[in-house]
DNA sequence: AAAATATTCAGCATGTACGCTGAATATTGA
DNA sequence: TCAATATTCAGCGTACATGCTGAATATTTT
């Protein structure tokens, strides 16, 4: 195991995995800049896809713990998790581990 | 398109979904903590996958570029590409710009 | 040149992802 | 209660990802 915990691997995982779609991407991005919430018809109303389509989507991303979400109604309302992203943060974080000196390169 | 210019629509294609298999996440680490620089042969025999496996990572993660690589002899030797991993870090800043105040959620 | 080493290419099987459509569920309003 | 609205569930087809194996290529060594 590379991570030093192992405790995350699964969390990466679902992380990046959501994340590796541009849809998904844009999901994210697009509740962000609405100010953090809305409704799942709002968010699929902005893709071409069918919105079942996008329903699956926002399930990954919940999945995934980057949305929560909330019966409103008769709508659900998601909400971003801007803190999970710390995650890849996290994982970025690595590479500024300065590594073993007598291996590095020039 | 969301991006503010687009260009880096494909890029950002490339690294996430290089990023999504855990074993080529494991790749970077790998490199990174050895120096920066590994020969295909020295990475391949961290994983448990045949090597040809490995190899169609090795091409992932180079096309996406993250890796960049030279043969030297009879090895091909793969230097990670660190500031490629930027381009992650530029998407994780969109969700630092301040959205639209007035949808804000309280 | 032949053998050994290091890596890549090509093709195959299987599983998963992602789009779709149609049916089901839950809530609200008439 | 019936119709309308909002969303989810279930199933299907296609395409792609990822593992494998065997053959091919390139380089070095004998």
């Amino acid at each position: 195991m590379v991570d030093e915990s192992g405790r995350h691997e699964d969390a990466y995982e679902a992380v990046f995995s959501a994340l590796a779609h541009p849809a998904r991407r844009r999901v994210l991005l697009t509740i962000y800049f609405n100010g953090g919430s809305m409704a799942a018809g709002e968010i699929a109303a902005v893709f071409s896809h069918a919105w079942q389509t996008t329903t699956r989507h926002l399930q990954i991303l919940e999945a995934a713990g980057l949305l929560s979400s909330a019966r409103d109604g008769r709508m659900r309302i998601y909400h971003l998790e801007r803190k999970r992203l710390d995650l890849v943060r996290d994982w970025l974080a690595h590479f500024s581990i300065t590594p073993d000196p007598a291996k590095e390169t020039p």
